[in-house]
DNA sequence: GCTTGCCTTCGAGCGCGCTCGAAGACCTAG
DNA sequence: CTAGGTCTTCGAGCGCGCTCGAAGGCAAGC
């Protein structure tokens, strides 16, 4: 359900605030397995995330990192990979905790891909929900705004009553 | 700008999943100041909280509640409409210190209003930029979901090269 | 009178996700 | 040879937002 539509929907929210297809062109130029393995600071610039950061995910058992003579953390390929997968999960709010379960599941092999898959379809749900909150209380906030007012109670703004109603039917919203 | 379609948003948004709408005239037809005081397991359940919670805002300084005789804490309307408006903005992810701040302008008196508008334009666009992020890994997890190998690095999947290509894609979206 | 139950205050504790600091190994440039 | 920089491990600390527990007050019902 509404998969194929992965590239047009990058595209436009690409295309929102500038002209940055240059990037896209060159995202999609790039060969899938060139990058080079890492230091730890490449990595952490690479992923924009702290070093301390992913010490503390291979700390957590989300990735497995490799060491050079020196004892020198070295990020493959496939490790970059992994930390993209993490880094973008964690953005989108998955809990370390549920991405340990994850991990865990890929590592014990083939056999784990249904409930890795309903892992993802729970995780999608909750990102939709969240965004469902999040676009109400942007209205909600852009209501107070336009109204601006300002009163969050005590201080009755000259608009009262129809804020109250708004506020209302937001509130219902809110709690579904 | 876009406010006055608030209204056409908030129910676009309730006729999602449902036709909850008997609720939207409810709430429409609810003259403003009805409420009664309640106490703090009334106010925790109508604004989806616990009473823990409730205590916290308060000693937090982001409200202000009375006490009856037996010095119960007494949810007038005043504060139930302050704390709509606080855990709206919890909800959509502005901090306890910001909302601190807030309240105290709101209590400081009118002249700080434009101070306050600041504050909500700033935190609508956090709002923005956040249901952006989630949209984008939105469709990373759709796009996942429907690739479904579910690897995460090491083993490579059948599909692995566009997999890899719109991965880097979504990352050049993503560190915008 | 006594139990039940909801309330009070206070301070402490917790889960999460980092974030930091100390002490030391190693490489490179000057 | 030395100084600087980047890395290592380890454990502790922190900021946030609650969340809980202990000890007690008060009102209603049996």
């Amino acid at each position: 359900m509404a998969t194929d539509d992965l590239m047009s929907r990058a595209l436009a929210a690409l295309g929102d605030d500038g002209a940055p297809s240059v990037e896209v062109i060159q995202a999609l130029a790039d060969p899938a397995g060139t990058s080079e393995p890492m230091t730890i600071a490449e990595a952490a610039a690479h992923l924009d995330v702290s070093p301390h950061t992913l010490r503390y995910y291979e700390r957590a058992g989300l990735v497995a990192v490799s060491r050079d003579a020196a004892g020198h953390r070295v990020y493959d390929a496939d490790a970059v990979r992994r930390l993209v997968f993490l880094t973008r999960m964690r953005l989108s709010g998955m809990p370390v905790r549920d991405l340990q379960h994850y991990v865990s599941l890929v590592d014990a092999g083939k056999q784990t891909e249904p409930e890795r898959l309903d892992i993802l379809l729970e995780h999608r749900d909750t990102i939709r929900r969240r965004i469902r909150e999040l676009t109400l209380s942007l209205a909600a906030t852009e209501y107070k705004i336009a109204t601006y007012g300002g009163s969050t109670g005590p201080d009755v703004d000259s608009a009262a009553a129809p804020n109250v109603v708004a506020d209302d039917v937001l509130d219902q919203v809110h709690r579904r």
